[in-house]
DNA sequence: CATCTTCTTGACCGTTTGGTAAAAAGGACG
DNA sequence: CGTCCTTTTTACCAAACGGTCAAGAAGATG
């Protein structure tokens, strides 16, 4: 089987096809974007687009699955020789970073959870269950050890995934409820978040 | 104008349009559903339910809209003349209660929200700002007395909004990690929950 | 610069989509 | 039970949809 490598053009025009997806798939959903409209932001004709990838399919898995590995890497990177708060803390910022540069990334990613996760299904029950346990096992630790209140570590791992993804995801509602003075958002956020995850889980 | 109450047949009718709207809109969102598949879902003939709503957007409209105020009303029952923790401990178990009982309407409004809100924008500019900035307000007035930690107000709603919804718009994620011991997911989190945002507001 | 491969295009195809028209069927009511 | 209004159905339409095809244009390589 010859697998030779990819040409310039080639190069540049996968990657304009998958930042015009990404745009159309997080704003409409699988169901919802056209071949038409991607190939539309791709700034190309669709047969043209159809010749780099075969399916509109094909797009959105391609997609779907070159986002997951960066987005779940900040909770990998959680450690469980690190300080609780300090390693929770981390991975709160992170995550709002990512809600503030990559929103587009958390939105595709929610309309594939809305719809019931028919591609991502087997990943999420195998390596994202898989993660979140290892993970939760050792806020579990850390709450035996006493360094943080007791509590179910998925659930806070919930927690931080939803405040901080909520500016992304809801960044429309945010912004009009916030009005002008929502520029600060991200930062503010982040403030917020950690004054209220590090009191909440303070030992007492 | 002559308006004629409508017949039985008549209201029969337009509520399980509306019921199999809100399945077929929560799932694939506004431009992913059909009106093939919400007639299908409504257990009737294309025609037919073009009869009691003539177009795709006014059902749409017409499912969002009836959403709206049974949605938003936990937070206007946020009362400024309660105990704090007490309000706000009412609050994020009515929103759970309401993640578990009303995940369709959950997701569909998620899905407004992820396409930029174009029905619901005007709505959360004027009317939802000003609820939320009441309510806000009374958070910070809440905070000047010392009855709970200094805050904004604006970000603490965001984080029970975030925290709540995020158990029916991301149910399968939940549900997927959680595997077999799930089931009591949501008297979990409520209780996560208020364990988080009472330590968190505790004021020090 | 000739040749071979890669890339792009316009024309096209069958299916799905949102919606319409007209007539048949059903229900309410005197 | 006949009449009138409501409801449902069948048949249909134009546009949008996902995708194909063959031929031409542009790049790479000797």
């Amino acid at each position: 089987m010859q697998v030779r490598k990819p040409t310039r053009i080639q190069a540049e025009n996968r990657d304009r096809i998958k930042t015009a997806a990404l745009e159309v798939f997080a704003r409409d959903g699988f169901r919802g974007a056209t071949v038409d409209a991607i190939a539309a932001a791709a700034g190309m004709s669709k047969p043209n687009m159809l010749y780099y990838f075969p399916t509109k399919d094909r797009i959105y898995r391609t997609v779907l699955e070159g986002l997951l590995e960066t987005w779940l890497s900040p909770l990998r990177a959680m450690n469980a020789d690190g300080e609780p708060l300090r390693e929770i803390g981390a991975y709160i910022e992170r995550k709002i970073e990512m809600a503030r540069d990559f929103p587009l990334e958390s939105r595709l990613f929610a309309n594939e959870m809305l719809r019931g996760a028919p591609i991502l299904k087997d990943i999420l029950e195998t390596d994202l269950k898989q993660m979140v346990d290892e993970k939760a096992a050792i806020i579990s630790s850390w709450a035996e050890q006493g360094r943080i209140a007791p509590m179910d570590g998925h659930h806070l791992i919930f927690a931080i995934w939803a405040t901080t993804q909520h500016y992304a995801d809801f960044d429309v509602q945010v912004r009009s409820v916030l009005g002008d003075e929502g520029d600060g958002r991200f930062n503010d956020a982040a403030e917020f978040l950690k004054q209220l995850f590090f009191n909440g889980l303070r030992p007492r």
